[in-house]
DNA sequence: CTGTTAGCGCATTCAG
DNA sequence: CTGAATGCGCTAACAG
């Protein structure tokens, strides 16, 4: 910075105690003393509005109290609502939180890790793991500290919602309403997410004695273009469903247009389920009934997961998720 | 980390040569050199997989290389595709963005900043100015490099969208499609935004020999339930607009929420233009036309505004705008 | 081009 | 509880 920094020397110095005195009254982590020397230090540090250097601090302590936050994208609400809450618990706790995007791509996955890991943070948190993902396991490898948040690799620590919960919730509901034709649109099979919301939806049928027909489970990416072009197909079928349950909001705002490119209006000729519950889907000319994320659980729980020494402990932690019913699911015609 | 990293030292053993000259041939900075010793020292820090301590570099350098970014909240998707267009600019130049959220408090983004600069960010970067903001002129006096991108205070240095042109744009779409009742929903007065898109959007009207109806104006927030209340407002009047130009992209969909709920349709009974087109608005049922705001191009100018030491130069540069003519506009009726 | 030397600012020994 | 001394890993003078 262009301003000379204050140093704990120049505190020290004001306080008339040594430097390392200085270091240890600031030291946020020891007991708080309330002796003279530990006040004087405070209010000298105070007064030259001291601010500890970061690179020398981690560089001793060998610890930079930060996470290093892994995303596939911002832009994606659900990513950014996932980050937002990791930074809101970190900040709870004394600690920053650091994010790296890295796209789709399993080698820049690797790479951005790398990148954090430069900055030493303290641990890494993962929002992009695949269920045959290798990062996990060469981090588990290296002994760094790790954990997945809302997908797993159902090995390392992590911390989700319950997707299994969340599919049942989402089928049930639609069940609840008298639908029996319903359409199933899928995220990648690659995460976890898109495989426990099916196995939850799948069950819900099969609690109401239906089974899941082939020809209406559709699997696909997770962007509203992806969305689109389900919808097309379910819809335009000779003997189409009353309603879809797509497994993120993305993809149900997708199902929306292409009703709508169908004359079909949602939340009347065809009831739409979504997932996570992002803000805009409240919003929108028909709102849309979603499977609420629970996402500051999720970090919380993540937070707890990647500090805690213990390893003995169940180490993938599924928070419940919360259907919000809203106009996009209606009654199905008799 | 877990794992007892490599240092310089490590990797000056393993090439035989001191560590100053294996710090001097790791320096990216510098030139290249094509030695024998400086061959060997690569090869060993590569065989080692050797990776600098950023934290000694950093307190040793006195630059850590890094730009902090301040946004209001990364859940806001302009905000996230301007976050990561800053990391893709910094991570061209060898750099590294790290982002932190204040929400829209004064309060909270000064002592966001100072979070920031507790982390020795080189220089700071907001994209939260108001026009009357305290925070850019206490940046200024304390020699803080800076910038703010998308919204200026007027005074610092800034990069953004050529407001004033793409309200023009916006205006003149509508004007050239034949609207002459034309309802504004603009952003909030504090935002440089608010204030240029609606003098642009104003000269447009001018040149067509129109005024703006301050009936027709409405002054808002920039969330989607503003824009449902101030469509509702225009739309629910006696003699109601054929056309709305919407100051970000939220107020557009918001709009076209309340035509929904009047029953009217949009791109058929009512026109719509958003502004930033954020990816969502392309896929919506009827698609947004909008205003393209060149994120990578003001991020690439952020950054050269504040690594340049020339302070001679216009430090407000605005990158123009494009509009994206979509579904949602169409010719007025007769 | 190379190596030697001296810190960057801080946290932690170790003596007192 | 305190202060003096040490070094985290790296870079920048300096001298060769």
């Amino acid at each position: 910075m262009s301003v000379p920094a204050v140093t704990l020397k120049d505190v020290a110095q004001a306080a008339g105690v040594s430097i390392s005195t200085a270091s240890r009254v600031l030291d946020e982590r020891g007991s708080f003393s309330t002796s003279a020397a530990a006040v004087r230090v405070r209010a000298a540090a105070d007064e030259l509005s001291y601010r500890r250097n970061t690179a020398a601090s981690s560089l001793r302590r060998g610890a930079t109290g930060t996470f290093g936050v892994l995303v596939p994208r911002l832009s994606d609400t659900v990513m950014a609502l996932m980050f937002e809450a990791i930074e809101r618990a970190a900040r709870t706790r004394g600690h920053f939180a650091l994010v790296a995007t890295c796209g789709n791509e399993p080698d820049d996955e690797a790479q951005a890790t790398e990148t954090l890991l430069d900055r030493n943070v303290d641990a890494v948190i993962l929002a992009t793991a695949r269920v045959d993902d290798r990062l996990p396991e060469s981090l588990r490898r290296r002994g760094i500290p790790h954990v997945l948040v809302l997908r797993t690799d159902r090995v390392s620590p992590s911390s989700l919602g319950d997707d299994e919960a969340g599919g049942y919730l989402a089928m049930r509901h639609l069940l609840d309403l008298g639908h029996r034709d319903i359409g199933l649109i899928n995220g990648p099979t690659f995460t976890s997410t898109g495989q426990d919301r099916r196995s939850g939806a799948e069950r819900a049928l099969r609690e109401a004695g239906l089974t899941l027909d082939p020809e209406l489970a559709l699997t696909t990416g997770y962007g509203i273009e992806h969305g689109v072009a389900a919808g097309r197909l379910l819809l335009e079928r000779a003997h189409r469903p009353t309603a879809i349950f797509a497994a993120n909001d993305h993809l149900a705002i997708g199902v929306q247009t292409a009703a709508r490119l169908l004359g079909l209006v949602p939340g009347q000729d065809i009831s739409i389920v979504g997932y996570n519950d992002i803000p805009l889907v409240a919003q929108l000319p028909v709102p849309l009934t979603s499977v609420r994320t629970p996402f500051d659980t999720i970090a919380a729980t993540a937070l707890d997961l990647v500090t805690s020494k213990s390893v003995e402990r169940e180490p993938i932690r599924r928070a419940l998720p919360t259907l919000i019913p809203r106009a996009s699911t209606v009654r199905a015609p008799l």
